[in-house]
DNA sequence: GTTTGTGAAGGCTTTCACAGCC
DNA sequence: GGCTGTGAAAGCCTTCACAAAC
C-alpha cells in the first residue's frame, strides 16, 4: 500500500470535503463489517446515497488510492482516512460544563473512543465538583482549568456550559493554549487568531426542520 | 409590525439560510437580554463574527423587516424569525434510542423549550425499559413506536440508537407517519420519499478538528 | 469490458457595491 | 449623514463526461 499525499496544503481543502472523509470511514466500516474487500465508488455511492463522481475527486485531494477497472481496497481506504484525519494517535478532550449533554459527551462512544480519549470534565458550580459522571470521571472545578490542559496535555476544548459562560470558556481555553474547540453552546463565540473554533447548535437542526414542517415539502 | 411573507417556496431557500436564520434568533435573544432594541444589520455582523450582506439577503428573502438608515427592530426581529422557522406552536419529539446521548438530549434546553417537546424515550432493551431517565421521564419499549407517534402526534423522531439499529427505526419512523428525522447515528440512512432525514455525526466534527491539528492551520 | 482521476461545465452561495430610502 | 434591499460579480462546490489505465 502506497503512501498518501504527505505535503498538502490543508487550506486547500475544503471542510465539505474533511467531512465528507468522516462519512466514508463510516461506510467502510460497515463495508468491513460485512466482509467486502474491494469496492467501486459507485457502488459506494448507491449503498450509501453518495455521489460517485464526489466520493472520487474527495479522495483524489489525497492521492492515487484506487486501481482503475477496479475500484479501491476497503481495507486500504480505511487507513488513508485515517492518516489523513490524524487518527492514528489519540487526541485529549477536555469537556468544560457537565449538564445533561456534557456528562453524556464524556461517555458518548464518539467521544471515548480509539482516537480520542476524554481527560477531564469541569464545572463551576461547587455542587457539580467532587460528584462522578455516569461512567465514574469526576467532575472538577473549572478553575484548575488552565492546569489541567497543560497537565493532561489537551489538544481539544468542548464546550457544554450555558450561552452566557461559553465566550469566558473558550478564551480561557485558548489562553491556556487549546488549539482547537467544539463550541456546543447556543451562542457565536470569537476565539483569538490561530485558535479553530467549531460551533455544533443543536437546536438549529430542530428549527430547521420546524421550517420545513411549516412550510410543507 | 407587518407579516412576513408567507407565500414562499420553500423549496428556492436554501437550508444554509435557513439555519442561519437559527442562528440569528439566537443573537436577537442575546440583544434583547442586554436591552438593545435596535440593530443594524452591521452591527450584528460585528458583534457576532456574521457578514452583514449575507444577515440583509438572508432576510429580505422573506419581507422587507428593516428600515433604511435605521436598522431592525429587534422585538419584531425576534417575532419574524419565530414566525418564519415556525416556532409558534410545540413540535412533539419522540427519542429513540436511551442511552447517554439519548437521555441527554430528553433534558437539553433547546429539546423541550418554548417550541420543542419531547414526548417519549424509546429503546428496545429490556433493561432499560421503565427505568427513569434523569428528569424522571420513563424509558418505554420500542415495538409500541407505532403507537406511540400515533397518540401523541409525534412530529419530529429523534435516532439515538448504536449505527446497526439506526436503518430500521428510520423505516419504522416513515412507515408510523412521522415526516421529519433527526438522525445522531454514525452511518447514512435513506428515508421513503416525502420523509425528511438530517442527519448530525458528532464524530465528525471531532475527526474535523483532528485533521487540521495534524496537518496545522 | 470496467473504473479511476480530472478538466470543464454548471449550479449554488457569498460578497460586493450602490441605488433607493429614511 | 446612515442603512437596507438587491442586481451583478466573484468565489466555491458539485456534477458531468471522458481520456487513461487496468
Amino acid at each position: 500500500m502506497a503512501s498518501y499525499k504527505r505535503h498538502i496544503d490543508p487550506s486547500s481543502i475544503s471542510d465539505l470535503t474533511i467531512g465528507r472523509l468522516s462519512v466514508y470511514l463510516r461506510c467502510v466500516d460497515r463495508l468491513i463489517e460485512v466482509g467486502i474487500e474491494t469496492v467501486s465508488s459507485q457502488e459506494m455511492a448507491k449503498r450509501f446515497n453518495l455521489n460517485s463522481a464526489q466520493i472520487r475527486k474527495d479522495l483524489a485531494y489525497f492521492g492515487e488510492f484506487g486501481v482503475r477497472g477496479v475500484g479501491y481496497s476497503v481495507r486500504d481506504l480505511r487507513q488513508y482516512i485515517v492518516e489523513i484525519l490524524g487518527l492514528d494517535r489519540e487526541r485529549r478532550i477536555l469537556i468544560v460544563g457537565a449538564g445533561n449533554l456534557g456528562t453524556a459527551l464524556c461517555h458518548y462512544s464518539g467521544f471515548s473512543g480509539d482516537s480520542f480519549l476524554v481527560v477531564g470534565v469541569l464545572d463551576c458550580d461547587p455542587s457539580r465538583i467532587n460528584t462522578p459522571t455516569p461512567a465514574g470521571l469526576l467532575v472538577e472545578d473549572s478553575a484548575r482549568l488552565a492546569d489541567i490542559v497543560d497537565q493532561r496535555r489537551v489538544e481539544i476544548g468542548v464546550i457544554t456550559t450555558p450561552a452566557s459562560a461559553a465566550q469566558r470558556i473558550c478564551q480561557e481555553m485558548a489562553d491556556a493554549g487549546i488549539p482547537s474547540i467544539l463550541n456546543f453552546a447556543p451562542i457565536r463565540v470569537k476565539a483569538p487568531e490561530g485558535v479553530r473554533v467549531t460551533s455544533v447548535d443543536l437546536k438549529v437542526y430542530l428549527e430547521e426542520l420546524s421550517f420545513h414542517l411549516t412550510h410543507g415539502r
